[in-house]
RNA sequence: GCCGGUGUGGUGGAAUAGGUAGACACAGGGGACUUAAAAUCCCCCGGUAGCGAUACCGUACCGGUUCGAGUCCGGUCACCGGCACCA
């Protein structure tokens, strides 16, 4: 009998769809729980790429191990539905992007259910539903309510193209990260989410998670702590110029200040700087610089020297050149920088070329040359008054306590995070749930009055004035002031697409509540998520975005646990072939429906997790799917080969233990490449030795979370599903026995002086003796033997015994 | 520039704690079956030399530690990802 995957593919998956066997009982007190969480989708109009399969099929294959061991497990599946491109189509095709949305929900959810994964899909969500971004809308509240979502002007990364403000970690190469147009400064009114008040606990917490190290590196690297110092220096008409600074020893060493082009001061003394019309030309280019020119312009620093203004020192009350330069940012520390040239190389780099003086604090370099930065114990503190003779360590922190107690400045810790622009000009978003009365101020929406329903528009294009579409619907702007009864107007910003991912996880919990955004009793019982999987490109963002929304929620009581994930890996994506990134433009994409038609889903489940180490990148080839198909071909026709014998045979013992022992290890490992390459050895076997069904038995089970379809018809054909009562995915995990893995003897490698001069077979923990004698009777050894001495004998027990030898 | 990661056959990739480099596959070659093809089954498959047993070389490059290095250490190069004048 052929196996006739497309008829039994579709047997099995309606099978599911009616017994659902992948439901997940909350509050189920006999089984432990797991749950297992992948990153949701974004439904785009081009469908499921075979990078989605990746993640998704290995996940599926850990939760199904897991419901084998007897695990109630939650493996959800949702779509993160609002965003740009969803919306760029309406805008294209005047169609509302709920239509768009609606539709390609529906194909995804036809191309995951093709694929056979195991999701609970009656817990699917969706973030563009109202009963959903109801409680997104919620959560906005309730920062609101806790100071952690204010309204502030600020210079912001303004996206040309998209007529909408960036946060910055969106804009890439300073240009905008989903339209690819320049960003510019521009200053506008924006809901923030104060991220940086949460900057301690995200880094602190991550102690208590287990990440992969390259994860919590980005993490801390995004969060960027870092201790130094105030200084307050002077201006020479009396305003006080506050620098921050890792390296206070150098104070002595500063012969200028800069200040950022944007800094606020230089507007106030716009009347006492001489030359105001060339320092605001360069204010006026740097803002609209994006930070790819200014990128540009690193090596050759610009700047503007003020006329008519100096600054004073702190400590040798001389006067110093106050600068206005693009390399002085005005989101880090003070937004001024004392200029160190001896021991900073940005700082000698603009002096060099303004010709400022360079004066060397820290003796151990050659400062003509070049800036002198070690900070360790290498360098020693000269032309620093009292601080001459000591070394860096030591300066620094005599430096803080003197500033400090002068009054002229103090310890402080700076954070490279920045605080969370929230507000987007656009229309496919969730509608702030904010009125602005001209009596009372910004006034939250009234809990009960959610979810605030994005507003029908004829238009999705965002307005000329840089407002959001909704801005135009004059029925839905114009409002009543809820504390006063006023007239009032509504927000009309939506909020970024991070926002319904942030807590979505929470939702899969308890998807369907009304009156809260997931019940006490299902997040109890549910939460953390045991194991979350996702791709690189999230581990900044999302990641953190998400921690720092579930913080909050701890603190309001809403969650229990500090930290949403309990254990986070990353896989690696799926290249085209040639090793070049599958885009539409290079025409390399790969849809997993193809595979499917002409191999199956459980071969496309296979091969792409057969193709390569799960963490790192892979190029996809359509000729290696053959490999997969030909190995699930070779599994099924072991049917027609074996014995009646219920019982594991003799010959293949050893192989069959082995098989679970690393099958099993793998699996938890995310090693799902040398899985299948265990399996396909372990059929090999089968093949060169003959099987009994108690092999195929095992071969089954630990084969069902790889191919669940092809395994259940085998397991029904072979009668071990009536034998059972029960599907394969539904048998316990096999187990291994370790004596039986073992095997009576060994081959063991013969070296001399380290090099391999043949191979000996001799039982099991055998002894230096007894190995040495195998391997004197061995010719080609003995050969090599012939007029040399051993001297030595190294013996790694059942590896190899290595002879180090001397002429005699 | 900084941070992180990776360099292994024609190709994708294996190789717990330093212990037989190339598992498992793809492609290729040979054979069996077949009228033929497909499918299936069996064998070979890093390089050089040799009919051959075998010898030497071989995990990006240079050096080191070690009885023994793909693995550890120092340096160099290349590629990938992230961040970027973070003071």
């Amino acid at each position: 009998m052929k196996y006739d995957f497309a008829a039994i593919e579709k047997k099995w998956q309606q099978n599911w769809e009616q017994s659902k066997p992948y439901a997940a009982v909350t509050g189920e007190t006999d089984k432990p729980k797991f749950y297992g969480l992948i990153e949701f989708p974004y439904p785009s109009g081009q469908g499921l790429h075979v990078g989605h399969p990746r993640p998704f099929t290995a996940m599926d294959i850990i939760t199904r191990k897991k419901r084998m061991e007897g695990y109630n497990v939650l493996y959800p599946i949702g779509f993160d539905a609002f965003g740009l491109p969803t919306e760029n189509y309406a805008i294209k095709n005047h169609v509302h992007p709920a239509i768009v949305t609606k539709k390609n929900i529906e194909n995804f959810t036809s191309q995951l259910k093709m694929l056979g994964y195991g999701f609970d899909w009656d817990r699917c969500i969706d973030t563009t539903d109202p009963q959903y971004y109801k409680w997104t809308q919620w959560i906005f509240l309730q920062m609101y309510k806790h100071g952690l979502a204010y309204k502030t002007t600020m210079p912001v990364n303004w996206c040309t193209s998209c007529k909408c403000v960036l946060a910055n970690e969106e804009v890439v190469d300073g240009v905008c990260e989903r339209c690819g147009s320049p960003v510019v400064r521009k200053e506008k009114s924006q809901w923030m989410l104060a991220i940086t008040k949460y900057a301690e606990r995200l880094l602190n917490d991550l102690d208590e998670v287990d990440y992969i190290e390259r994860v919590k590196t980005q993490q801390r690297n995004w969060i960027g702590k870092s201790e130094g110092t105030e200084v307050d220096f002077t201006a020479t008409n009396g305003d006080k110029l506050t620098v921050y600074t890792t390296r206070c020893d150098t104070l002595f060493g500063v012969t200028y200040l800069v200040l950022s082009p944007e800094h606020e001061i230089l507007k106030k003394w716009k009347d006492q700087i001489v030359n105001w019309a060339e320092v605001e030309d360069y204010m006026l280019q740097a803002a609209r610089k994006s930070d790819l020119e200014r990128t540009d312009l690193a090596k050759d620093k610009s700047g503007v020297r003020l006329q008519g203004i100096e600054g004073v020192h702190p400590v040798s009350g001389k006067h110093i050149p106050i600068f206005v330069s693009d390399y002085v940012l005005i989101t880090y520390g003070t937004g001024i920088v004392m200029g160190v040239p001896g021991h900073d190389q940005r700082d000698w780099d603009f002096a060099t070329k303004f010709g400022l003086p360079i004066v060397e604090v820290v003796q151990g370099g050659d400062v003509t040359k070049e800036a002198f930065t070690i900070k360790d114990d290498t360098g020693i503190m000269v032309n620093s008054g009292f601080l001459n003779g000591m070394t860096v360590r030591a300066a620094i922190p005599a430096m803080k306590q003197y500033v400090t107690e002068k009054g002229i400045g103090r310890p402080k810790t700076n954070y490279k995070l920045r605080d969370w622009v929230f507000s987007r000009q656009r229309y496919w978003g969730e509608p702030i749930p904010m009125v602005n009365c001209p009596q009372c101020g910004w006034v939250p929406v009234p809990e009960e009055e959610l979810p605030l329903v994005l507003p029908q528009v004829e238009n999705y294009e965002p307005t000329d004035d840089g407002e959001s579409p909704i801005s135009k619907m004059t029925d839905w702007v114009n409002t009543k002031c809820p504390k006063c009864g006023g007239k009032a107007k509504r927000e009309t910003d939506t909020m970024p697409q991070w926002a319904g991912s942030s807590w979505y996880f929470l939702r899969y919990m308890d998807p369907k509540n009304d009156t809260a955004p997931v019940s006490p009793e299902a997040e109890r019982y549910w939460g953390p998520v045991d194991w979350y999987n996702g791709g690189m490109e999230h581990t900044t963002l999302h990641l953190l975005y998400s921690r720092f929304w579930h913080k909050f929620l701890y603190d309001i009581g809403v969650v229990h646990t500090k930290e949403p994930y309990a254990k986070r890996t990353s896989h690696g994506m799926i290249l085209g072939e040639g090793g070049e990134k599958m885009s539409k433009s290079r025409g390399n994409v790969v849809n997993p429906n193809d595979i499917v038609d002409q191999y199956g889903a459980d071969t496309m489940r296979l091969h792409i997790m057969f193709i390569g180490d799960f963490e790192k990148a892979v190029s996809w080839s359509n000729e290696a799917v053959k490999g997969s198909k030909r190995f699930l071909d070779r599994c099924w026709n072991l049917m027609e080969l074996a014995t009646d014998d219920p019982e594991i045979s003799e010959k293949n013992m050893a192989t069959v233990h082995r098989t679970i022992k690393k099958v099993s290890a793998d699996i938890d490992e995310l090693k799902m490449n040398t899985a299948i390459a265990a399996l396909m050895a372990m059929v090999n076997e089968f093949y060169a030795n003959g099987l009994t069904h108690g092999d195929l038995e095992v071969l089954m089970l630990l084969l069902s979370p790889f191919a669940p379809h092809m395994v259940e018809e085998m397991w029904e054909l072979t009668g071990f599903a009536a034998q059972y009562g029960k599907m394969a995915m539904q048998m316990p995990w096999p187990q291994y026995d370790e004596a039986k893995t073992v095997e009576s003897t060994v081959e063991m490698a013969v070296q001399i002086k380290g090099k391999l001069r043949g191979t000996v077979t001799v039982p099991v923990d055998s002894d230096e003796a007894a190995v040495l004698a195998a391997a004197k009777a061995n010719e080609r050894v003995a050969k090599s033997l012939e007029g040399m001495e051993i001297v030595k004998t190294i013996l790694v027990k059942n590896k190899l015994i290595n002879l180090i030898v001397k002429p005699c």
